[in-house]
Parts: structure tokens; sequence; C-alpha cells
DNA sequence: AAATAATTTAAGCGAATGCTTAACTAACCG
DNA sequence: CGGTTAGTTAAGCATTCGCTTAAATTATTT
């Protein structure tokens, strides 16, 4: 087998700008590979191999409907990111201030 | 060059397990290499070379100390991270909300 | 000055990643 | 049926990744 595993990981699924793009594309609405496909210069297989990846991380399901197959936004696995991120607020809030304290004290 | 570039991408810096390891490590405050590496069952070297991409990333920054480089954490990248999920949370209420519908009509 | 400690740099290696082209499968249409 | 459309699977390839061990660098200690 050629791309077996696909990695399951969340943060790894996102790591790709492509893949990124591809999960922006799908928050307007399902949609068929062909028209997921069109912005990007790449080939169509490509872009399955790419599906195929977000799927396996659960971040993308699909429907058939006759000859094409509908891929749907999954974002649920995408709080895991959140979390993980919102756990690093704290920290940058108290720079930004203390960025904002330093500007204040020498405009 | 055997580690030249090692790419600037935030989404490719958190994408790796040790690397977000270390970042949590992190929160507590700056560290050392030798102190920053304890818990991982890898080398020295494998840790120097993460904590280069991390800050490749702007995600850590280092001041030497006598023979030590302590490492600390910066965060302010992360809100890269945090925005671009920040996109999704409306879909996954949604998502959500549609399943607790779902199941209290299916008890 | 020699020895030791903390860390990085260098070189190399196997595995994974992102792509390509070619071949395949499945659904629709004349 | 035969041809076209939509998509995936397969195979191969170059590059990157994550790691290792060995050597180099820099700072401290004796």
């Amino acid at each position: 087998m050629s791309r077996p595993v696909a990695s399951a990981d969340i943060f790894q699924a996102i790591a790709d700008p492509t893949r990124r793009a591809i999960l922006d594309r799908l928050r307007s609405g399902e949609q068929p590979v062909k028209q997921l496909a069109e912005p990007f210069e790449m080939s169509l297989p490509a872009i399955s191999q790419h599906l195929q990846i977000l799927c396996n991380a659960g971040l993308v399901s699909q429907q058939k409907s006759g000859r094409q197959r509908l891929y749907r936004l999954n974002p649920i696995p995408l709080r895991q990111v959140s979390e993980w991120v919102a756990r690093y607020e704290p920290f940058w809030q108290q720079k930004l201030d203390a960025l904002g304290d330093y500007l204040e004290e020498n405009p």
C-alpha cells in the first residue's frame, strides 16, 4: 500500500496549508471533490489524498450522491486544538498587556 | 546542512507532540535544556532540534545564562492558531446543539 | 591548564509526507 | 452497449522529518 495509515492526529492533519484551505472551503457547505479542488493548482488525486487524511482525522465526512462524493465539514475534533491553544491565552494576554504598558510609558 | 530552514510555520511547529509537550512544559516558567528534556525518552540533540524549530516559529526565545541556555515561552504566534480555529467554533456549537436535541428527543 | 558540564552542530539513516502519472471503479447518458 | 464524468487506488519519486551517535563549542570548576 502506498498511503496506508494516514495519521489520525488532528494537529498533523491541520499542519498542511492545503488541508486547512480545504476545511476553510468546506465552511460554505458540503461540496463534491471537483468543485472543492477547483482553486488548487494540484492534481485531483492529491486533493483526494488530502481529503482522506482529513477523513481519517474525523474532520470531514463523505456521502455518495450519484457519481459524485459530497464532502462535509465536521469541526468537532477541532475542539481539541481549541482547548489546547486556550491554555496559552492567559500567557499572551499577559505578554500583550506588558507590551501595552511599555508603549504607554514610552510614547 | 542537516536541518537548515526548519519551517517557520506555526501549524507545522505544533504538529509534533513532543514540541507541544515542550511548550506545555515551558508554561511553568523558563528552563534550561537539560531540565526541559528530562521527561522525554529522547537524546538531548533531538530536544535541541525541536527547540530550534520552536525558535524559528517564534514560539520560544532563548537567553544565555552561564553555560546553560534558558528557554522561554512566547505564546503570541499561537494567536494565529487560535484565530484560525475560532472560525470553526460556530460550526461545532451548531453540531453539538443538534446532537443535544437529538438525544433529548431520543432518550 | 586540564577536566567537566551544558548545549549545539554535523552527518547519516529510515520512515513519513506531498506530490505525480497511470490505471482502475462506478455512475450516468447517448 | 460504448463513451463520458467523478472519483479513488496504485506505484513511484524527491523531499522533509525525527531521530541517532560522534564531534565541536562554550563556560565553569578544580
